[in-house]
DNA sequence: TTCACACCATGCGAAAACGCATGGCATGGA
DNA sequence: TCCATGCCATGCGTTTTCGCATGGTGTGAA
């Protein structure tokens, strides 16, 4: 009784994708190849895996038991390419970024630039989001992160603090400063879908008029004057169509660490990466923040909660 | 960058046979399927995993690195085996037993008997030996162990307590019963090379005349009248040509064991053979013990040493 | 030195695995 | 009802992988 590790793999993709073609795409195999293999696994565990429905795959209590190891082998096997990574002195071949969206512009693109002329041989890509992408799972080899928690069993470096503060269109920034007794509009995200309760105090007459999940779009929605958003110094300030305005004056708002699991942190292609990141971050820091308080701009960060 | 876990696997025996011959030997392909997925497993990962030496193959750091990673996804992998085969509530298939060769013939042989007979589609296997096969790494299924230390995360049965004595051919006892206080010649095991404290005080002759590292060859060396052997009760009891002499009185020797690992304890094949097994070992009882102490004969014994 | 015996590299034909194309089947919307 | 869209099973030709056989090399014993 032995099973191949491959078809092992290929059940553990199969649970996840629950379907025989999306399977495939995840392994970049044929659909055919994964019905195949799995056959092969349940002929050697003597049980059926699947049950064959007209909606796709479903898995049995016994498929899930071995999705269950094959998964645990498959984070071996992400920790043995990690440790690999590690080890990698080299500066060529792919390194993989990940940073939220509206970070890339004002403060990445420039480390780029510097980067790919510096090392012509690193070949970067880039995951523009706000999600959290599984540096363990190896999604990505370094993240650039607005967050409390740069995230777990992972290894990082405060680049900045940050103030948030309020900004809106210049002709509602105008309006509002004719009128400053008269109803003002925020346009808030989802995470914290109320008027900031500083902007409360000082003007009353603040309601929230749309509640959105997307930054990007608050962006354009605060340029075509639909009301005031609280959002970081530095978007503010680099976005072309927005004043600030004194309805929420600065305030601390999120930290932007860099991190990577430790097992890369060390990696040639990742130092060389943030040798370039952090600099840029400490010459800019008077973008990110109000007035010229001395803070520390740097801290290294160790979590080892398991 | 990604790697195919098959060629992990090769990696792995490679690097614990040494060799592309003997790693094919115990994969169970030809040996130059060995190096062709080794040398994948080097381009996929980009370095040199082996040396090749006139004498074989050499693992680098890097393939020490791979192969024990490598080494966690197969200890997964065995983990998933033996869940596959705890839930297995048939009475068919393979069934690998494994137990001293000298407990075989008197005590397990009527068993097997009984089982094949009542189940005949079950494939019994015996590995008749008394090195201690890895239960985790299912070497073997069920083991009856003579041991203080049945083994650790595993579960067991203590099938019986016994006595141990010393033994010797008819002409030897005959001879040391017609002059006591001459001098006694002794045969002893390796792993306890002296005369037993207890009849060292009741015949001060006695002397160590060979040691041995094998109990077969012990008995032999006691039927042609070497000396005299400490061996368990039903041992000597069991073996034509061998005569209970007085030099040890019986006295406590090592516990008599069934064990398995806790994810195969429950499946149909090993509950069946332990169903036949411990009746066995209750009605013979008296062959192992002298006297008619009433110890307990079975205790459910769990270890969690991790 | 010479032979025997490990080991490994390479080339070729056989076998296995794979991708593609076709067809069947169920579901859901027009 | 009919069609479109997901699914999956099956058959066929191609690609890849594998096993075998040959040849080369270094080591140790006769």
């Amino acid at each position: 009784m032995d099973v191949d590790w491959d078809d092992l793999k290929t059940v553990l993709a199969l649970v996840r994708a629950g379907s025989l073609a999306a399977a495939g795409a995840a392994l970049g195999v044929n659909y055919t190849t994964v019905a195949r293999r799995v056959q092969r696994a349940e002929a050697a565990v003597g049980v059926p895996l699947f049950e064959r429905l007209a909606g796709g795959y479903q898995a049995t209590e016994t498929g899930l038991l071995v999705a269950e190891h094959a998964s645990e082998m498959e984070a071996r096997e992400n920790a043995l390419l990690r440790r690999l990574q590690g080890r990698d002195q080299t500066l060529s071949g792919p390194l993989v970024i990940t940073a939220p969206q509206l970070l890339i512009g004002p403060m990445i693109a420039p480390v780029l630039d510097r980067f790919s002329t510096l090392h012509p041989d690193v070949s970067v890509k880039i995951r523009a989001t706000n999600d959290l992408l599984n540096l363990n799972r190896r999604e990505a080899d370094l993240a650039i992160r607005i967050s409390r928690n740069p995230g777990d069993t992972l290894m990082g470096l405060r680049l900045c603090a940050q103030h948030g503060a309020s900004f809106a269109s210049p002709e509602l920034a105008a309006r509002i400063a004719a009128d400053p007794q008269g109803r003002i509009d925020w346009i808030v995200y989802e995470f914290s879908p109320q008027v900031p309760k500083k902007a409360l105090e000082l003007y009353p007459n603040s309601r929230v008029r749309m509640v959105f999940d997307d930054m990007v779009a608050m962006l354009g929605a605060a340029r075509a004057g639909l009301g005031v958003v609280r959002m970081p110094l530095f978007l503010g300030r680099t976005t072309p169509g927005l004043v600030q305005v004194p309805m929420l004056p600065p305030q601390p708002y999120i930290d932007i660490w860099v991190v990577a699991h430790p097992d890369v942190w060390r990696s040639a292609k990742v130092t060389a990466f943030r040798d370039l990141l952090v600099p840029q971050f400490r010459k800019m820091r008077h973008l990110f923040v109000s007035g010229t308080g001395s803070e520390e701009t740097e801290q290294v960060h160790r979590e080892t909660n398991a």
